[in-house]
DNA sequence: CATATTTTGTTTGTGTACAAATAGACTGTG
DNA sequence: CACAGTCTATTTGTACACAAACAAAATATG
């Protein structure tokens, strides 16, 4: 049994970036108590759009069908978006942001672009944007 | 409002390791069925260690109190590890992984590798060592 | 047109992840 | 020794995350 062949779970990638994941959602809710990051990223996508339905917003917010119902269920549940079904397509569950949620993106969307800064801040920026690419490169 | 000042979803880092944290994971429910990756971390860790009371352990693996003992529940619950309170310190229940945990961790553990080098796989090696050292920074 | 397939959404069950409250055991200090 | 503070583990409640099974609606295809 060589010594290379070590199973080290310190070094394994999973491991590793759970942790700094970890360690981005305790900046974010420190920054952010009001709100989780899956909320704040699926209200921040919807008033980017405008509106989407439930499907659509998962999709473009990494959220299976389960997990974006449950967030959409919270956010609404908080008035922060409406959900109507589409007359043309009944299946489709429309959403909009409420201009409460609006208001609540508007206020807490530099706070947002603050939490990313404070998780990247042990690197200079070269090394910010060096990390960025290879994490998008293994998605 | 400038254009640069724009709170783009995709662009923050909390987003993109969420997402290649879920990569990750499908990658190793593949090839890891039987498991999951944090009881793999954990089941590892404590075959390291020969045995570790299950605040230590969680410390060791980065689960917080009430996470490593749903964990350990699961695991003890599976027959790969073993669970006694200690004589010298009855707060402290002392884990060990049984016959068949070592068994279980010595068969994955090249798998358990294998996952790590197919989540890297879009990189070169100088790539993935760079990857794994910003990472390593902002934990 | 009729039906097979796909799409959208819901529900259920399991598994992290963390905060907060609680209880029991230990340790340190007066 | 007493007791304040700390440590370990448990419990409860909330929130992702995903698989699988289901129903209803839309679409495709013969």
């Amino acid at each position: 049994m060589d010594k290379n062949e070590a199973y080290i779970l310190e070094r394994q990638v999973g491991f590793v970036m759970r942790r700094a994941v970890q360690r981005h959602i305790a900046i974010f809710s420190a920054l952010i108590p009001e709100m989780t990051p899956t909320q704040f990223a699926a209200l921040a996508k919807l008033c980017e759009l405008g509106q989407a339905s439930q499907n659509e917003l998962g999709r473009l917010t990494s959220m299976d069908v389960a997990t974006i119902k449950g967030v959409v269920d919270r956010l609404r549940a908080r008035e922060l978006i409406t959900s109507a079904p589409l007359e043309s397509d009944k299946r489709r569950l429309m959403l909009a942001p409420t201009r409460k949620g609006r208001a609540m993106y508007r206020k807490y969307a530099a706070q947002a672009a603050e939490v990313s800064r404070q998780t990247l801040a042990p690197l200079d920026e070269g090394e910010q944007r060096q990390l960025m690419q290879l994490l998008e490169r293994i998605i």
